[in-house]
DNA sequence: TTTTTATCCGCAAATGGGTTGCAATTTTTT
DNA sequence: AAAAAATTGCAACCCATTTGCGGATAAAAA
């Protein structure tokens, strides 16, 4: 509640009703689409509002973005240990389910710097997962 | 040249001038997007033309999607051993460059299947690297 | 080799995610 | 409370990809 308000403050993001609510829903929910949001809120925002949002929170390293199986853009929540000035590292790997089309951050699935491969410079890896999760398949 | 043909017929993919070039192309370049081949083609083949070929091709296993740094949809062919009735199950890695934004499959790089992974039913898994390839880093 | 059938082609128009310009409103700063 | 900075909505736009459709081309049948 007053949390997200601070975490706005800090960031030096404007409090406004919206993105209030926008950040409180992120800590509800493992990831986000921006039409999942349009939809959360009934559509009394407008969608230029919401994609100028999410850029504003992630600038600030609130969210990040995340794949998605068919190649749009989620958003989740950041981990403060692993994003800093507007540098998004995952150094995690992500797990999409076809049948919510959720993503998931896999944060226990860390992800080495391999920046060894012949013929390349590694400068980023991305391990993406895709299958079914436990309350998918549970229902 | 009359290789490409015969995979054509094989597939019953009809030989159209187009899609004999097309498929041609994709045997002398790592990985193709649909602004490269209209440029290739200088513009001499529709795009939608471009966008049923593809599709057409992937379909028959020849061609499958791969990464691309902006989320753009590319092209590269396919490995006949993993391949196989329209499922794309790509068991190795990509290489995206940053530079020439050209994707590389990296079939040393296998990927194996971990479908153990507490919570979800993994079925596919992707690894995809980005840096900088060595022809533009010597450039 | 003609006829039939299936596939492929180009054009125009539509769809859909994401962006931009601008004027009005709200929040923050002083 | 006034000025400065950030946020909002609207309309219009951009660009990748898709769809409908009539006409052309290739493959299969006769």
């Amino acid at each position: 509640m007053n949390e997200i308000k601070s975490i706005l403050s800090e960031n030096k993001i404007n409090k406004t009703k919206f993105r209030v609510d926008l950040l409180k829903l992120f800590y509800s929910k493992k990831s986000l689409s921006v039409l999942e949001i349009l939809d959360h809120f009934n559509s009394t925002v407008n969608k230029v509002t919401i994609y100028r949002s999410l850029k504003s929170f992630e600038k600030k390293c609130l969210i990040h973005k995340v794949p998605d199986s068919k190649n749009f853009t989620r958003y989740s929540l950041c981990n403060k240990n692993e994003c800093k000035n507007g540098s998004h590292a995952h150094s995690h790997g992500h797990f999409i389910c076809y049948a919510c089309e959720q993503t998931f951050c896999l944060e226990s699935i860390k992800v080495e710097n391999t920046n060894q491969l012949d013929g390349f410079k590694v400068e980023n890896l991305k391990l993406v997962y895709e299958g079914y999760c436990n309350s998918c398949i549970n229902n």
